[in-house]
DNA sequence: AGAAGAAAATGACCGTGGTCAATACTTAAA
DNA sequence: TTTAAGTATTGACCACGGTCATTTTCTTCT
């Protein structure tokens, strides 16, 4: 098994990709139909399917990209002093993770997904958000944030905010106030010492 | 403007919702089907739609039912007086809470809800749970837990915990570790005063 | 009781995601 | 170059959620 994927697998797979992203960019996430993207890119119906299992798994791959774009910038820039910088690290994430309902939902839906043969990209992603973040509390390193608990435990808390806050901003009950500011009151209250 | 709902309209609302739950109880929610559900309530299919806005609010009205009376149960009883009996009193509305998948994304959707004419019975039960939970926090008993932050914020931060806790059980990465350890875990990091 | 108006129920119809047996293409060995 | 064994693609087809103009049933007024 030296040549097991072919040429035009790959072409094809990018046609796809290549026009989901078009209409995407044209219509938004709720606006996208497995049709259109299969016109576009000039092969059948079930093409689309032999590439991804079913709608779900092409968003993902789509949104799982940005938020790994996104936690790459993150991961490289040095770990934030305090929790307003911290805010200011993910803003970017956490506006692709919100561009519209739908792909919330789908961010949602994926991120605590079920077998590992099919792991999805934004699982992924959720998954190195534990390491990056992680690295801004190890114990090693001087930083000004609680440590009688483990930075794992830590990230994972920050995670649960950042889902949190996120999630708040579709609720027309609290999004009143913004996003940024919700996370920063969790995480004040999560990864500093107790005063 | 008097009488402006007949009797009809809450019997056909009943047949639905006793068809449904026999249906749930046979195959569970990812079996659940619209056609099934008007079948066996004798009615037509535009009845249905004329009753619940779509197929997720049928199964948010199941769900959001379920859900608020083990939330009563918990209401009813004593403030748990550590960690360990916190979970033990959760432990039923977790149970229903994670049904299944289909029904705990479905939770998930409607957690933090759009507008707030439509508010869900599941998005109702979430804003109960604040007040809930809020009451165990209440600074004016003599609670263990911390006390450097208001109850409500450390309402919002158990739901958080919950929520994911909840999700890593259909994870097969993590479901190693049960749900209530997890939780467990959590809340010692977050209820409890710094040592 | 009958007529008029409002509320509820009907079911043929549609949009869209997903399937699968048949076909076309690619690759590597003879 | 031919051939055989995969691998990728095709498109007619299906399942299922959701719509809406029409019809039936209920209520109220005279």
């Amino acid at each position: 098994m030296n040549k097991p994927v072919q040429q035009r697998t790959l072409k094809t797979r990018a046609k796809l990709l290549d026009a989901a992203r078009a209409i995407v960019a044209e219509v938004g996430y709720e606006g996208l139909r497995t049709d259109e993207v299969v016109k576009r890119a000039g092969v059948a119906k079930g093409t689309f399917f032999a590439h991804f299992s079913d709608k779900d798994a092409l968003l993902a791959t789509m949104i799982g990209a940005d938020m790994a774009g996104a936690l790459a910038q993150i991961a490289t820039a040095p770990a934030p002093r305090n929790v307003d910088q911290m805010i200011a690290l993910l803003h970017p994430l956490m506006e692709i993770m919100t561009e519209s309902r739908t792909s919330f939902d789908v961010i949602l839906r994926h991120s605590g997904v079920g077998i590992i043969s099919e792991i999805s990209p934004i699982a992924e992603c959720f998954g190195q958000m534990i390491e990056v973040f992680g690295q801004w509390f190890n114990p090693a390193s001087n930083h000004p944030y609680r440590r009688d608990i483990g930075p794992e435990l830590l990230s994972e808390g920050l995670q649960a905010f950042l889902v949190q806050a996120l999630a708040l901003k579709f609720c027309s009950l609290h999004n009143a106030v913004p996003a940024n500011e919700r996370l920063a009151t969790y995480l004040r209250a999560w990864v500093l010492p107790a005063t």
